[in-house]
DNA sequence: CTCCCGATAT
DNA sequence: ATATCAGGAG
């Protein structure tokens, strides 16, 4: 179930975020912003915001204000740049300027829960240490009767027994993009899925 | 469970 | 008008 799921929407979708990055800690500094807001959104703002900071240090030498500044226009902006320059200045101080790669220490950085961690570790490094479980691949999860937890956690645990440990960052990378243009929240898209005949979901 | 917070889809 | 959006902290 779970291979055929993943062999098919490698067909359709890149096994990549859709954030814009070039580097781990570019991605650390998108994936706060990205909390409660839209890829689209978080691109535009990163695009110029990089230009002008793009290294922990950098970050952590800027005024609050400065940062607020050039990401105003995003969900919880305040809270977002608050985050942005602890993590900086934590990287700074404790990790030599380089984001760690061990969930625990992810994990400590505030602005970044269980889900970002997971994210940054596979899309930045490739490493395969959870399922970053946020909205999307919680709902496909559940529509898909993989799991019907309703805690991300909860669900995540189910879901790294189902899935192969090898493939957990390209499943959650997947389902993202699956929830984000096909199984949307509202009037999913049902006639485009690629997982039509599969879905327990349907024939209700 | 509430707060953080603005833009956009409906 | 208002519901929701790639969450996390207190």
């Amino acid at each position: 179930m779970v291979e055929e799921i993943i062999k098919r929407l490698e067909k359709v979708f890149p096994d990549k975020l859709e954030l814009n990055f070039s580097t781990p800690f570019e991605l650390v500094v998108a994936v706060v912003l990205s909390a409660q807001e839209r890829d689209a959104k978080v691109n535009e703002i990163t695009k110029e915001l990089f230009k002008k900071f793009n290294t922990p240090q950098q970050f952590a030498n800027a005024s609050l204000e400065e940062i607020e500044k050039e990401i105003s226009s995003i969900s919880f902006y305040r809270k977002k740049a608050e985050y942005i320059k602890q993590i900086s200045q934590i990287l700074v101080e404790k990790h030599g300027g380089e984001v760690p790669k061990s969930i625990e220490e992810l994990e400590k950085l505030p602005g970044i829960g269980r889900k970002s961690a997971n994210m940054i570790l596979y899309n930045a490094f490739g490493i395969n240490e959870g399922i970053a479980v946020d909205r999307h691949v919680l709902r496909v999860s559940q529509r898909l009767g993989l799991t019907k937890q309703q805690k991300p956690e909860k669900a995540e645990q189910e879901l790294m027994k189902l899935v192969p440990k090898a493939q957990w960052g390209k499943f959650s990378n997947l389902l993202i993009l699956l929830g984000r243009y096909i199984c949307t929240a509202q009037k999913p898209k049902h006639s485009e899925c690629p997982l039509y005949d599969l879905c327990p979901s349907i024939e209700l």
